[in-house]
DNA sequence: CGGTATCCCCCCTGATACTG
DNA sequence: CAGTATCAGGGGGGATACCG
């Protein structure tokens, strides 16, 4: 009779929390609200999560009406929002802004992670501010073991491309500097220019690249918001 | 290394969903929103909640920075809600919002509760449309079993009491129904109206107040929103 | 690429009792 | 009243392998 993963709870603030509130579900959603529609290109987004399980939340969150499941332009499955999910919106940003004003920046800091942070920068790349041509930017994490080290993003005709394998283009912009900088500057904790001063970053190559790197390289959508602890 | 629980994200939204997402956590902070202090007040929100896990996560939510647990006027422990914590408002409205647009009142309608239906009543009722002499309002659900069918609302100088026992006052007005309806007239669902008419709620005493019920029985926070799913 | 299947463990959770 | 102690059970979810 009684659902065991029920609050028991007509209250609509239970409802909704026995559709989002289960592990990694409002992540699976952040990715969904940024654009990613497939399974694999979700995974990216929750690399620690399992795809069984990946898999069993989307059932879940379409199940509640909030994933809509269908074949795409080539038959391949596209999950996409449905209104109700696109309405989840501001609540997963609102808890995104509450995390940047009130977590301390210490615990974000512990959990780097290159491929995230690449992953993020291709998908907030400004391409308007950067020249024409195709542009190809390294990433260099020193610190890193090899295999995580180098990454590049290639700008191409309004497209962003990253590669963690040599895509054997000439390199216009070497950005290196340690991982935890680089994670920092994104997530709006200091500024480029101040990393550079402190020696913690060091860019290399095309002199005006280098310069507008702040305007092309985009932000964690809550850097701005302004902080209210360490 | 590796915490187990955590995300291992650096992204503000998942730092925010290692403290908001664990079971319980959110309906345990829309207890304190509405006010409740105390650890059996808060008990009272949420009875299926195991005393035990309410202490865990009240200490988690404190080590989180979102509730502050400090002696009160009588020695007793008061739980509050940090400037964190507070700011956690627009989030959890906003769930309580999103699920009454987007979740199904069927569903919501399987976990009716008489305790929590008339603990919520008590919380929100309106004490300025009433006369001001002592109010004794009693609720009768007669499809309940006999512990559960009585209740009393008992308004005097401003405060409003809930007994689940006889307070032994004449009764002003006996509202006599379906827990179904009335959990339906709270949510927004229905009127008292409409539910008069059809039978399933019954007014009995004094006409003044009978009358003027939909102006003194206030209705829950997110009754005004407008329903998207059936 | 896009998932299932399987295994297994740990911890969450619920229940009950108990204590200051 | 305000919790803590203890215990048992179940399932969530992590890891890995596998399949179409």
């Amino acid at each position: 009779m009684e659902d065991k993963g029920s609050y028991g709870q007509f209250c609509p603030v239970a409802m909704a929390a026995e559709v989002l509130c289960s592990r990694w579900t409002v992540l699976v959603l952040r990715e969904m609200l940024a654009g990613s529609t497939r399974f694999n290109e979700l995974r990216r987004g929750v690399p620690r999560m399992s795809p069984a399980l990946l898999s069993k939340r989307l059932k879940e969150l379409e199940a509640a009406g909030v994933v809509v499941a269908a074949p795409g332009e080539r038959g391949v499955v596209e999950y996409r929002l449905s209104p109700a999910g696109e309405e989840l919106r501001p609540i997963v940003m609102g808890m995104g802004f509450w995390g940047q004003r009130w977590i301390e920046s210490q615990l974000s800091l512990k959990n780097l992670d290159p491929s995230l942070l690449m992953w993020d920068m291709r998908r907030n790349l400004r391409v308007e501010p950067m020249p024409p041509r195709r542009c190809t930017i390294a990433f260099q994490y020193p610190e890193l073991a090899e295999n995580r080290r180098h990454w590049w993003l290639v700008v191409n005709g309004g497209a962003v491309d990253l590669c963690s394998v040599d895509p054997g283009f000439e390199v216009d912009l070497y950005v290196v500097g340690s991982l935890r900088a680089l994670t920092a500057i994104w997530m709006g904790l200091t500024t480029v220019g101040r990393e550079v001063a402190a020696k913690q970053l060091e860019l290399l190559g095309d002199a005006m690249l280098a310069r507008s790197i702040e305007q092309w390289l985009g932000l964690s959508p809550f850097a701005g918001e302004t902080r209210k602890v360490a």
